[in-house]
RNA sequence: GGCCCCUUAGCCAAGCGGUAAGGCAGCGGAUUGCAAAUCCGCCAUCCCCGGUUCAAAUCCGGGAGGGGCCUCCA
């Protein structure tokens, strides 16, 4: 099999073919920076970090931009009743922002650029879409002439005549067309503001996403992605004006990710207060009280294109289904003494062992079933419930091969190529990166000792036949959340929760 | 009014013409002194109505319900 995207222009999905042999341009769209970000905020990221990882995985050399727009009415508006400046705002912002991808294993963005870096580039582009008849200037604004464009409205199926219909789109004298849109605002005294041919004044909207993209890729993207809700129109307008402005196609594939929901809402920002009542919609927060991962995984539980539900409920499910992982890596350390968050698992397909396990090995299906499902428009959802699976096969082949009570060495060593199959898989998925938050009171010198003295206790009471005295220390301790585990060899764990 | 999309068990969710993955919860069993953890088993005919096909959750038509966009939005 080979990979197969989802194209929003055809509708349909498509062979992945790039622009130059072996490498992927792909620019997925930033925030605007004038609030700390939300939990939808982080879908983008995490699914096109995730592409990123599998397109690697597959041989392919990938750069990644995500820009940041840093001038807007919006930040305008916050910063000036912040009483700041708005790039300091955007800074502060900006840097929440990263903060927040970082934890949630967002690790592959190779550029980072602000609007406000490529105003150069950016007058330069709106000067030859004016040159080409395209565009307008228009009392200190310069608009995009939608009329001028044969093709304008394809990747949404909009029809220009319509955009007239409806009516809703702001009403300016300025425009030719109700459906023009701005390239070129003009400052009003007190805004940010730059020099051009057209008097001083900042880009509009689309505008940097075509500069920048590219200055840093190329006039031709093999991906750009966004949220189901940029398509129009944000992504219309950047299609029109850079085929217009190069000539040459945009984008190969548009991908776009669904957006996610509250009790089957769009979590947004005019229903904010509403929803903040039914879930944490902060992601500092959210990342604060739950393990990063969680929320990781419960955003590429649901495939990329389909709503994503969001609630209390669902970061709880979550997070019990992944103590079976935790538990599994716990159980992995006691059988081999190593620690799966360090193992070394290749992160490209053509180094790596899995696929010459062979049709013999219990684990070579899992591997296959996996890279098929993420062949298939990076269907996340299905590699995670095949990593599932992988998990309870070796949990199965551990208790069957008595693999804890002092295995045989070739079980062990069966078992330690299926655990490397699981972190190779997981990996492609930015998942188990590091141990979870301490589940055992840390390092705590003391608490282990104490805990030591008191497991030790019970289980000479145990030894003693006083089983009351040892189900009363089990039951005090489990009063204070925690939960002792008696091993098949005598050993006794102890966990919090 | 226009343009998209969705509807699978209590909840979340995969499925893209060949007879329903997986997770959470629940139930029964193995194991355990009892637990915890783990394992085994059980738990849906896919919103409704027609049609195409040897065969449809999957394709087509109609209906019902829900969502997104058309205004800033990941």
């Amino acid at each position: 099999m080979a990979l197969r995207v989802y194209n929003t222009l055809t509708r349909q999905k498509e062979p992945f073919q790039t622009v130059q042999p072996g490498r992927v341009g792909m620019y997925v769209c930033g925030p605007t920076v004038y609030k700390p970000s939300h939990v939808g905020h982080m879908v983008g990221p995490v699914i096109f970090d995730t592409v990123k990882r599998f397109l690697t995985y597959l041989g392919y050399q990938v750069t990644w931009v995500v820009n940041i727009t840093d001038v807007d009415d919006k930040l305008i508006v916050e910063a000036s009743k912040q009483n700041t400046t708005v790039s300091a705002l955007a800074e502060r912002v900006t840097a929440d922002y990263c903060k927040n991808l970082e934890r949630l294993g967002v690790t592959g963005i190779d550029h980072m650029p602000r609007a406000t870096h490529y105003i150069g580039e950016i007058v330069g582009i709106i000067q030859g879409l004016i040159e080409k008849g395209y565009a307008y200037p228009a009392g200190g604004d310069v608009y995009f002439d939608i009329s001028r464009d044969d093709d304008y409205g394809k990747l949404c199926n909009r029809d220009p005549e319509q955009l007239e219909a409806g009516a809703r789109i702001e009403v300016s004298e300025k425009k030719r067309n109700p459906g023009d849109f701005a390239l070129w605002k003009g400052a009003k005294p007190g805004e940010p503001q730059w020099d051009s041919p057209w008097g001083p004044g900042r880009p509009g909207w689309h505008i940097e996403c075509s500069a920048m993209s590219m200055k840093l890729l190329g006039v031709t993207l093999d991906i750009h992605g966004g949220g189901l809700d940029l398509q129009f129109p944000h992504h219309e307008n950047e299609l029109a004006q850079s085929e217009s402005f190069s000539d040459a196609p945009f984008v190969r594939y548009w991908m776009h990710n669904g957006l996610m929901r509250i009790e089957g809402e769009k979590v947004s920002k005019t229903r904010e207060e509403e929803q903040k009542k039914k879930a944490i919609l902060g992601v500092s927060e959210v990342l604060q009280k739950n393990e990063p991962e969680t929320l990781r995984l419960l955003l590429l539980n649901t495939h990329y294109r389909s709503p994503i539900e969001y609630g209390e409920n669902r970061l709880n499910e979550v997070r019990r289904s992944l103590e079976g992982f935790y538990r599994f890596f716990e159980r992995y350390q006691r059988v081999t003494g190593n620690s799966f968050y360090e193992l070394q698992a290749p992160t490209t397909r053509a180094q790596s062992p899995s696929r010459d396990l062979g049709e013999t090995s219990p684990w070579f299906a899992s591997w296959r079933s996996f890279v098929e499902h993420m062949e298939d428009d990076f269907n996340s959802g299905g590699a995670i419930g095949v990593l599932y699976e992988l998990l309870n096969r070796l949990n199965r082949f551990a208790d069957e091969k008595k693999i804890e009570a002092g295995g045989a060495a070739v079980d062990v060593e069966e078992f330690s190529r299926g655990v490397f199959v699981l972190r190779e898989l997981s990996q492609i998925l930015g998942l188990f990166r590091e141990p979870p938050a301490a589940k055992c009171g840390g390092n705590d010198q003391l608490v282990a000792g104490l805990m030591q003295l008191l497991i030790d206790l019970r289980n000479e009471a145990r030894k003693a036949k006083n089983f009351a005295l040892g189900d009363q220390i089990r039951k005090r301790l489990a009063e204070l959340n925690i939960t002792l585990e008696d091993r098949p060899g005598g050993k006794t764990d102890w966990r919090l929760g």
